[in-house]
RNA sequence: GCGGACGUGGCGGAACCGGCAGACGCGGCGGACUUAGGAUCCGCUGGGGUGACCCGUGGGGGUUCGACUCCCCCCGUCCGCACCA
């Protein structure tokens, strides 16, 4: 009976797939039940997933839906796998849209900022993510930031923590400054994109550059970080090496050093090009014509940096000169637009021939081109050079080194430059250190008062938190809002007990975010920032998961503040992500979604629509993860009648397999019928495929296809014309298809384990082992090429040998037909592959 | 300029280590069921020719019995960095 009314199919009525109802008891039951609470439990493996934590803006978007769902398929993959599993979420909280809307709108930033959490955790658990909700934090609570000004002191105690005036990164629309990290594109600010400028403050800093060779080496122990990520560091690090070699001022006598990736290129300086910020500049050029043409290029600098790129090479001379130490050669100094004050010592040698920069600004100015490097093609006359040479060869015009190769000249001159104590091998990086003051308000309080007496003081530990105060001026007006609050600033010192004033910029959101993944491993600690036991078990993250925009900010200051912490015994590992995996955008019409666009879909309408497992089944399978993804409705519907129709599988099966046992692999094998073993195949191939697609790779796109091809085959079995289904293979089938199904769609699957008489949770059970015996076939189809081209099929036992295979293949009367009047020369047979015939 | 990624049907995308190009889905066409279908199930769907043939993975060369895959040159798209000495 009941198996006549499941191979009656369609006629029989099931239940419709109703997914609010499905979803929305789930949760509840998930939540009641609390299946997804992470505690340390030292006798298993941990797993430790976790997504880039939101900032809470307001409501999520497609970015977030892809990036968390991405997220929650790894952790729901490794539970299933036997993994205690650490998948936590928390808010990023501080920083400027909360401010803006308190300008605009009147909101209280922390107002604001708490009602929007609420709104987006409220999303997030439609969604069904397998978060442990009980370790959820938000960076602004004080909770939270008491610790974050902690490890800010650890740093200063570290001497990693300095105040200084520099020149510094201003954006006029935010009104703070800015980390160089946050200065984007053309020259424009990450969050608003107004053109940063530049201006003289006494602010924070933290001495990353201190790391900066440990930044750079230690990324070759990331094997499971993206290869673009890992060079866009580097780049930003930018580590070369060469020399520092000290010139004389003719003049004056000053010391005149200057950093050169090409020592062995000395022989070839014609002159001297300074920095128009350079402390020598305006000195040299005071009194003479050029005095007020060096100030102009001064000021025009301190404007717009970013423009230089694109600006032609202007220079002034200065009339003083400039001793080669080498050869005590006397060369003229100019100041020159193209001279990064920041990088090396502000100061560069002028070699025409050997570097391009250097040829055209002496081109323009008539300066002397000497060819130092000789190598073919290049001529030695350095008026008949068309364009530098940069590249090695040998070197000439260098008085003893000449005949010497350029690359061993690099080390010779270094050497001789010791020798002479007028220069030493030199190593410069491009990173500055980070720039972490901010002329706003919601953000981490910087845990230091001024005392007129005693200076600069920490705020001693069991005073912390520095708390926020509530209730301050907002209008920006390029000065931090903390200091309209004489309540807060107001306060004494903690050394002599005398009046003294707080800090009044905050910190860089950056910071809170550095830390996050440490503080998930013990969100209540409230001795520390963390509980040393609990990092030790967690950490480090096992699967990190988030955008590419946080390439160089936040995954390299996350990396630093780790290798602080472990500098200072309080971690055991130095990288803080083994594998690192960046998302592809979600678009519309082929653009990033974006409100000013309009061209955004609301993943809560869709959900309300679809619900969330057709929601996260169509991101998951439209495109492979780190590519970008095209939102289509017509897509998303596709994913919900793959799901109907599984569901529509399981109920219609139910009643057949209810209170069978599966069938087990081994057992009678030999006796199923064609029809069961075709089934078979077709659901262990599709299980062997979504293991290996979730475990190497993120290939969840191909893991569902695989899947649907599993659902096909289960169709056709279904409706085949004769034969009684097998009730313990199809239960079998239906409860692997389940269980493979049960990271992608978790709700639905939740409702199907049910139907077929388990208790939940689908998720509580062991990932199943796909059979290999199912996978095999007696008989399998293989093409035969005649000169590389496909011109036969043959049908062989799967076990034939090479022989019978060459038999099988030159019997074809097809292939006979494109052998004949030809000899056989060779036949290549690929075992179950393909047969190659060769007549040429 | 330097560095990285990419280029496959009408569309999103598959293809292990060099071995049947186009899995799976969307869209389209046809059939079944049906009062009806925008539900469901089944079939077809790269182009040309319409019998078994030819062409086809951005373009051109090469290696190979065999190339989306490897090598060389070129074109295009996207991203990052950019007078960094």
């Amino acid at each position: 009976m009941a198996a006549d009314e499941a191979r009656s199919g369609e006629s029989v009525e099931v239940r419709p797939y109703d997914p609010q109802a499905i979803e929305a008891r789930w949760q509840r039951e998930w939540e009641a039940r609390g299946i997804y609470r992470a505690v340390e439990d030292p006798s298993r493996p941990k797993y430790y997933a976790l997504g880039m934590f939101p900032y809470p803006s307001g409501r999520l978007h497609m970015g977030h839906l892809r990036n968390y769902t991405l997220v929650d398929v790894v952790a729901r993959f490794a539970r299933m796998r036997g993994y205690n599993v650490l998948n936590p979420t928390g808010w990023d909280a501080f920083g400027l849209p909360a401010e803006n809307a308190a300008i605009q709108h009147g909101r209280d930033p922390a107002e604001w900022t708490y009602s929007n959490i609420a709104v987006m955790r409220g999303q997030l658990k439609r969604l069904g993510f397998s978060y442990d909700w009980s370790r959820e934090l938000a960076t602004s609570d004080p909770e939270y930031y008491r610790w974050t000004q902690w490890l800010f002191l650890l740093m200063y105690r570290r001497g990693l923590a300095y105040r200084a005036e520099a020149r510094v990164n201003w954006c006029p629309g935010c009104q703070t400054v800015l980390a160089n990290e946050q200065v984007v594109g053309d020259g424009e600010c990450w969050r608003c994109h107004s053109k940063v400028e530049q201006r003289r403050l006494r602010q924070w800093f933290l001495r990353i550059t201190a790391y900066a060779d440990r930044l750079l080496k230690d990324l070759d122990r990331l094997p499971g970080w993206p290869e673009r990520v890992k060079v866009m560091q580097r780049n930003w690090i930018g580590r070369s090496e060469g020399a520092e070699v000290h010139f004389r001022v003719q003049e004056t006598g000053d010391d005149l050093p200057v950093f050169t990736t090409r020592p062995d290129t000395l022989f070839g300086v014609t002159y001297m090009v300074i920095s128009p910020q350079h402390p020598l500049a305006a000195r040299l050029a005071a009194g003479t014509p050029y005095e007020q043409a060096v100030a102009e290029m001064a000021r025009g600098l301190a404007l717009r940096e970013h423009e230089l790129a694109e600006a032609e090479k202007v220079g002034v001379p200065t009339g003083a000169h400039a001793i080669n130490p080498i050869n005590g050669e006397a060369v003229p100094i100019w100041v020159g637009n193209y001279v990064v004050m920041e990088y090396g010592t502000g100061a560069v040698m002028g070699v025409p021939a050997h570097d391009q920069r250097d040829f055209e600004f002496a081109r323009k100015y008539g300066l002397p081109v000497r060819v130092v490097i000789a190598a073919d093609g290049v001529p030695l006359e350095g008026e008949r050079l068309e364009a530098a040479y940069e590249g090695p060869g040998t070197m000439v015009h260098s008085g003893p080194f000449d005949g010497m190769p350029s690359e061993e000249g690099k080390r010779a001159i270094v050497a001789e430059l010791e020798r002479r104590g007028v220069g030493r091998a030199s190593v410069q990086y491009r990173l500055r250190d980070w720039l972490i003051s901010r002329q706003r308000y919601w953000g981490c309080p910087i845990p230091i008062v001024y005392c007129q007496r005693c200076g600069e003081q920490p705020v001693p530990e069991e005073q912390l938190p520095v708390l926020l105060p509530p209730q301050v001026e907002f209008a920006p007006r390029g000065q931090a809002p903390l200091a309209t609050a004489p309540e807060f600033y107001h306060t004494t010192c903690p050394r002599c007990g005398g009046p003294a004033v707080r800090e009044t910029d905050t910190m860089d959101t950056f910071i809170d975010s550095s830390w996050y993944f440490l503080r998930f491993c013990s969100p209540r600690e409230d001795r520390r920032p963390f509980d040393p036991r609990a990092v030790r078990y967690w950490m480090p993250v096992d699967h990190y998961i988030g955008g590419i925009e946080h390439a160089v900010l936040h995954l390299l200051y996350s990396r630093f503040f780790m290798k602080v912490l472990y500098d200072e015994g309080l971690v055991e590992q130095e990288e803080p992500f083994q594998r690192l995996f960046t998302q592809g955008m979600v678009t519309l019409g082929g653009a990033a979604m974006s409100k000013s666009r309009g061209n955004v879909v609301d993943p809560d309408e869709v959900v309300s629509r679809y619900g969330a497992d057709t929601a996260r089944l169509f991101i998951l399978f439209a495109a492979p993860p780190d590519r970008d993804l095209e939102w289509s409705t017509a897509g998303v519907e596709g994913a919900l009648r793959f799901i109907q129709r599984v569901w529509r599988l399981v109920e219609s099966y139910a009643p057949l397999v209810a209170g069978v046992e599966p069938y087990r692999p081994g057992q009678d094998g030999a006796l199923l019928g064609p029809d069961e073993r075709a089934l078979r195949r077709a659901v262990h191939q599709a299980l062997k495929k979504v293991t290996v697609d979730c475990q190497e790779q993120l290939a969840f796109n191909t893991a569902i296809a695989a899947l649907m091809e599993a659902v096909n085959a289960f169709y056709r079995y279904k409706d085949r014309p004769a034969g009684r289904p097998h009730a313990a293979v199809v239960r079998e089938c239906l409860e692997i298809l389940v269980l493979a199904l049960a990271p992608f769609i978790p709700h639905v699957t939740e409702s199907m384990w049910e139907s077929l008489g388990h208790q939940p949770s689908v998720h509580q059970q062991p990932w199943p082992a796909y059979d290999p015996q199912a996978l095999q076939v007696e008989r399998l189809t293989v093409p035969v090429q005649v000169d590389g081209k496909v011109r036969d099929r043959v049908e062989l036992p799967a076990d034939a040998g090479e022989e019978e295979a060459r038999q099988a293949a030159l019997a074809s009367p097809r292939v006979q037909r494109w052998i004949e009047g030809r000899t056989v020369r060779q036949v290549i047979v690929v075992p179950g592959r393909l047969i190659s015939v060769v007549t040429r």
